[in-house]
RNA sequence: GGCCCCUUCGUCUAGUGGUUAGGACGCAAGGUUUUCAUCCUUGAAACAGGAGUUCGAUUCUCCUAGGGGCUGCCA
């Protein structure tokens, strides 16, 4: 059996979405696992769409999620270059085979006369008119212009396309490794432009091509590509390479998480989800878009995520390393329907990896964002914050944002709990429970509980008057770890500022 | 509009010519936890509709509906 090798192939248009993502995934995942090759291929022919940093993006991306690449513009390879703006050349020679084959030919065609053509045509109630062999017969194209027309236009240096020659009443076949055999008529088909006037080629010669070149096993690419697959394969075909054509797999799409259509930036701004996986900032609005990774994802969750957006193990197994994922992976355990992005799961998924991570390396990662607030702490003391909060945590942020009482002064009393616990009964007990924390020496918190119950049984209360209350001076809230927990970790000297500071306040 | 793809709980999905149609997220209830969270238990929740094939269809076929994609000198 030859190599696999599968390419990703992204146009550097803009920042890759999490569909782009997980396309990239499957990809790796299906090389690594047949010990294949993985390549990036940045298909960069339409200049006019060329997002400054978007292959930098993409890259980033890739990598930030562990999707090593064997062959691409940075690693370079047999097969480069992996730039398709620098292979101009290269596809030269097969767009004149095809023109010299009668597979292909010239048109001359201005924008504006085709758009002529299309308003005429759509006048008279054809809603998308194509360029095929009943239109091309009344356009400016080297089968309808005398030879030396077109000589005298070739010479003239006039722009021209080069279009498919679409072949009338044939039934084009693609054999697709997740749907079966799909057919197309070829009468269905236009005569798509393989070459523009600037003399690059289309995605579709350009894709071709290269999947040829660099002996590309299987294309796995999204759902939309499909209906141009029967393109594709006739280029194959009038190449002379169809024993060689790749295995098509097309991937079905991911839908926004609510409503219709497929998931896109707006749902990400109007429902404040990340769609994707880094940050991107745009270079002419200068507008952000918040990535899972800044929204404090962890690549591996985020890759299980997006891994089972589509495909599943076939056991209940949920929780996968990005390794497992390779050896689980199968082309044939990918489903057809569109997947619906939920960011409740997406959560569910950090979590889990999450409560896998010990608290040291929970601290560390913690870290930066704790310098963005501007927040100061030792280490030790991080370790032991991240201990109490990471079951309370779905995200690393949280563990800071939920348990801002560990790093500052608590700045808001629940005044809920307030009205209802803090009253002329439970005072004294605090005053003394304060006097007795005093002597605690070590400020363990089995000495503290200690503390806590004999002075409530001296005064004969109950856990429910006292705890919340004691939690509250301390924390601000009644959600949080164990409370005597979070009293040994605060410190006898920071519990009684606390506790002094409250009671202080709601004499 | 045309072409192509798709359709199992709200969501991600498993599954079979005869099953109590399974799991996960989320939701609800209960338990554990002095709180919250975790954890455990339980519950509600689905085969789009209609024909046909069949002793029997969620499963196979067809039609309808719905959803999605494509329909550019974009990819």
């Amino acid at each position: 059996m030859s190599e696999i090798r599968v390419r990703f192939a992204p146009s550097p248009t803009g920042p890759l979405h999490i569909g782009g993502v997980r396309t990239a995934l499957y990809n790796f995942l299906f090389a690594r696992q047949s010990k294949g090759r993985f390549i990036l291929r940045i298909e960069d022919t339409d200049q006019k769409r060329f997002v400054p940093g978007a292959e930098e993006y993409i890259l980033e991306s890739l990598s930030w999620a562990g999707l090593n690449i064997d062959e691409g513009p940075v690693q370079g390879g047999p097969y480069g270059p992996y730039r398709q703006s620098e292979r101009r050349d290269i596809y030269k020679k097969y767009s004149e085979q095809l023109l010299k084959d009668g597979h292909a030919y010239m048109a001359f065609d201005t924008p504006e006369e085709l758009e002529a053509m299309r308003e005429r045509m759509r006048k008279e109630g054809n809603p998308s008119p194509q360029y095929n062999a009943i239109t091309r017969q009344y356009m400016k194209n080297s089968l309808t212009l005398p030879a030396d027309e077109v000589e005298k236009r070739l010479a003239a240096g006039e722009p021209y396309v080069i279009r498919i020659k679409m072949p009338r009443n044939e039934e084009v076949k693609v054999k697709d490794l997740i749907r079966g055999w799909v057919s197309f008529q070829s009468n269905q088909l236009d005569d798509k432009v393989l070459v523009k006037a600037d003399g690059l080629p289309t995605y579709h010669l350009a894709n071709v091509v290269d999947d040829h070149l660099m002996k590309i096993s299987h294309v796995i690419r999204g759902e939309e590509w499909l209906p141009s697959t029967p393109l594709h394969v006739l280029l194959y075909r009038y190449l002379g390479w169809e024993e060689s054509m790749p295995e098509f797999a097309h991937l079905p799409l991911i839908l926004r998480p609510d409503g219709k259509g497929k998931l896109s930036k707006r749902d990400g701004d109007r429902l404040g989800i990340p769609v994707y996986p880094i940050t991107w900032k745009d270079p002419a609005s200068g507008e952000e878009s918040m990535g899972f990774r800044e929204k404090g994802f962890f690549p591996e969750a985020f890759v299980n995520m997006l891994a089972f957006l589509g495909w599943n193990p076939g056991s209940d197994q949920e929780i996968f390393s990005l390794d497992e994922l390779i050896k689980a992976f199968s082309i044939e355990r990918i489903g057809k329907a569109g997947a619906r992005f939920d960011i409740e799961k997406a959560r569910w998924f950090n979590q889990q990896f999450l409560k896998q991570k010990d608290d040291a390396e929970l601290a560390s990662m913690l870290r930066p964002y704790l310098e963005k607030e501007g927040v100061k702490a030792e280490d030790a003391y991080l370790v032991q914050v991240c201990r109490l909060m990471k079951e309370r945590a779905a995200f690393i942020p949280d563990i800071y944002s939920e348990g801002k009482y560990f790093f500052a002064p608590v700045e808001a009393y629940d005044e809920k709990i307030v009205a209802k616990k803090w009253n002329d009964s439970v005072k004294p007990f605090f005053t003394a429970l304060r006097q007795r924390l005093t002597d605690i020496n070590p400020f363990e918190k089995e000495e503290i509980e200690k503390a806590v119950k004999s002075e409530m049984e001296l005064k004969g209360m109950k856990f429910g008057q006292v705890l919340p209350v004691f939690r509250v001076m301390l924390c601000g809230t009644v959600a949080g770890p164990p409370i005597f927990d979070v009293a040994e970790l605060l410190g006898k000297e920071e519990v009684l500022m606390r506790m002094d500071r409250f009671m202080e306040r709601y004499a």
